[in-house]
DNA sequence: CTTTTTTAGTTAGATATCTAACTATATTTC
DNA sequence: GAAATATAGTTAGATATCTAACTAAAAAAG
């Protein structure tokens, strides 16, 4: 096999996809808002509540990863943390009006970058790579 | 168009890649190495000695972060600094033999990681992605 | 029922990487 | 030749993310 750039270029995409996100909220005057974070509301924009432990699974990041972002998110204001009362352990996240309106800007954002980085580039083409990435996930698990 | 999670899988095997790497080195019992160290020694093995710059701009990464990398190859024994006799602001950066050495671990590494990434995906599907991926980045500069 | 094991989330510490600012040097401008 | 501008590399501070360890609670085992 000859030796390939695949893994280098998937991590450059990776770096300048993730600037371009931060850049675009700069833009719009949300600072301080990273990808985890859009990650975060987007999964509790499609549910009322998630526990910390439903959040790390879904965005692929710790236990301790999504402390720190929730944290951040509740100080912004975007989210509020509530208790269980059936499992004290479990803290349950939801999204507060602001979080809510966050979905907007999330959503136009996300087709800002896929158009960018799809340019010149047909949905043949498209439907073709990302299945063949999706097993390069596979194989790294 | 319909949404894609194109970005979130090049990310998602942007961060299993780097990990595998890591494990990998530290199974060879090469603690403290992480790709971008792998990527400045590799430049470095084709070329004599390069700047502090040209390093920064093979590897992408900044240069308060180059020196930072460097720094930490200087201390684990891998390369060596020297100034230039012609411009004294430039810092030249050179292998040490066990710098040499890391070589084969780091092409067998690299081999290793694309046997895994690209299990079960013929050369074809390959030399179909790679050029899509590389366009993807170029639309992201 | 008690003890052991597992689980949810947090805390503490470490790390790679960035930006902004800086110092020293070289180059360009006038 | 002097002043202004650009450049190489470093320093300082900030940040997202991880691992290990921890506390408290729940579940499993006996």
């Amino acid at each position: 096999m000859k030796p390939r750039k695949t893994v280098a270029i998937i991590s450059q995409i990776s770096v300048k996809a993730n600037r371009f996100i931060v850049q675009e909220l700069e833009k719009r005057g949300i600072h301080g808002i990273v990808p985890s974070h859009g990650g975060i509301l987007y999964f509790l924009s499609l549910q009322e509540k998630m526990t910390m432990k439903e959040l790390a699974t879904k965005i692929h990041k710790t236990k301790p990863t999504v402390t720190v972002l929730v944290d951040k998110l509740v100080t912004l204001g975007y989210v509020y943390k509530g208790k269980c009362d059936v499992d004290c352990r479990v803290t349950y996240i939801t999204l507060s009006e602001k979080g809510k309106s966050f979905k907007k800007d999330f959503e136009e954002i996300s087709q800002s970058l896929n158009a960018q980085i799809f340019q010149g580039i047909s949905e043949e083409e498209i439907n073709v790579v990302e299945p063949l990435l999706e097993k390069f996930l596979h194989n790294l698990l």
